[in-house]
DNA sequence: GGATGTGAACGACTTCACAGCG
DNA sequence: CGCTGTGAAGTCGTTCACATCC
């Protein structure tokens, strides 16, 4: 996943300074490490299903046991959301469930346009999870000139020259860039330009984006390579007796 | 048991006991970083493209300039493939390239099927860069008896039940699971009883695997989720410190 | 000069271990 | 008793700075 080393993270790295400092006093709690709120969408998933399954309340046992995390490493993520944990009892399932909307900023909803309408878009719009969680996608673009004026999944296809004034009116925020390689950066500059906050990019190419501009990068055909790697570790210079759990 | 180290959040994961596996894994001596081999497979492709520009040497600083990565970490993680880079030049193309698919595994060719037959799939299938690569995709499967016997790209459907005799005849060594969460880990169980090593999740759910078994999961909803995170995050303090570029 | 390779400093992340509370 | 919250220790990863070589 390309990171980008310019832009620092606003409120995810504190420094030894801050330390000192432990009880914040609103807003931003202790230090909220980048690694922890990649867990964060993860507990989410898992609460919500625990509350489908009537579980009132949850221990760092269970959430890291379902989720293949130690239960310390979850209680250390959960710090940050406050003491909501009873010592002896767990975490009252639903109050995390807030809390983490909370902290995660989908306790609102958001709006998205994704760019290239291909099986990636049609895959990703088919998915009904991204509404439960407060997502909504208001608008598609693409170049095909036979595409724009049908519909996907009920949502209207337009032509790039549109964006501006469809991002203006719906006031979108994120973007899916699905598009080749090739036209990917292009297409990342034009919804900028549009006003939109942030990409999520499935193009294999590496974008450069304004500081401000925000940026999560997806790439199938890397993470078919590591997998490959991993495979590749797991069967070739180990010749011991794996003990298969 | 108790679970170690759960996937990082767009996860490199591997079901292997960890504690010793650093000591194990290398015939080869420099120890190897998880976070180096994270972006072995962006290195090759940018290489892949420079020599196709017809450069024939890179420097660190090139690469890391256009990966966004700093060159001292660059040079870090080339240095594991040994002592390829001449002071004062750079490292050759071609050289590099040779190097890091033979440490990646993949200067050999990877055969690889996928369960579940939707848009996911389809998007994966019509993506041409993974032949490049050495990677095939030969079979698919699918619960749906309307799409078993037919074709997507060239590529036969079969039912879940000859899984493990596909497997077999084809000596298949990776999984691709693209279903929806409450099948997933039945797949996977399945492609492990049919002999894969290897599986790449895309069903928004925790898979379970007997060790022996690599595992990458991607979940495009956790995608979008961080991202909104991060905008959340950008919507205060807006920093224009870095020159746009 | 221009670039590599690398120890050492630094910082981030995880695990340990245990006090303390319901 | 079970489970949380948290310093402290340990591990991992990145950046710095500079000797070194072409």
């Amino acid at each position: 996943m390309a990171r980008r080393n310019g832009p620092r993270f606003p409120g995810l790295s504190m420094s030894k300074s801050d330390k000192e400092q432990n009880h914040a006093v609103n807003g931003l709690e202790p230090r909220l490490s980048r690694a922890s709120v990649g867990r964060f969408s993860l507990y989410l998933r898992r609460l919500q299903r625990f509350l489908r399954e009537g579980v009132p309340t949850v221990s760092s046992g269970m959430l890291g046991e379902a989720l293949g995390i130690t239960d310390a490493q979850v209680r250390k993520d959960l710090a940050y959301l406050g003491n909501l944990g009873q010592p002896g009892i767990g975490y009252p399932t639903q109050e995390l469930i807030d809390a983490l909307r909370g902290r995660l900023g989908i306790n609102r909803d958001w709006t998205a346009v994704v760019v290239g309408v291909g099986n990636l878009s049609r895959a990703l719009l088919r998915y009904r999870g991204f509404e439960k969680q407060g997502f909504r996608f208001v608008a598609l673009f693409d170049v095909d000139p036979e595409k724009v004026g049908q519909q996907v999944e009920g949502i209207d296809i337009y032509a790039l020259e549109s964006m501006p004034e469809i991002v203006r009116n719906t006031g979108a925020e994120l973007g899916v860039v699905a598009v080749p390689a090739e036209a990917a950066q292009a297409v990342a500059d034009a919804l900028v330009a549009a006003g939109i906050r942030g990409i999520l990019n499935f193009a294999p190419t590496a974008l450069r984006l304004p500081a401000g501009t925000s940026l999560i990068a997806v790439d199938l055909a890397v993470q078919l390579e590591q997998l490959a790697f991993l495979v590749h570790l797991n069967q070739g210079p180990i010749d011991h007796t794996s003990p298969t759990h």
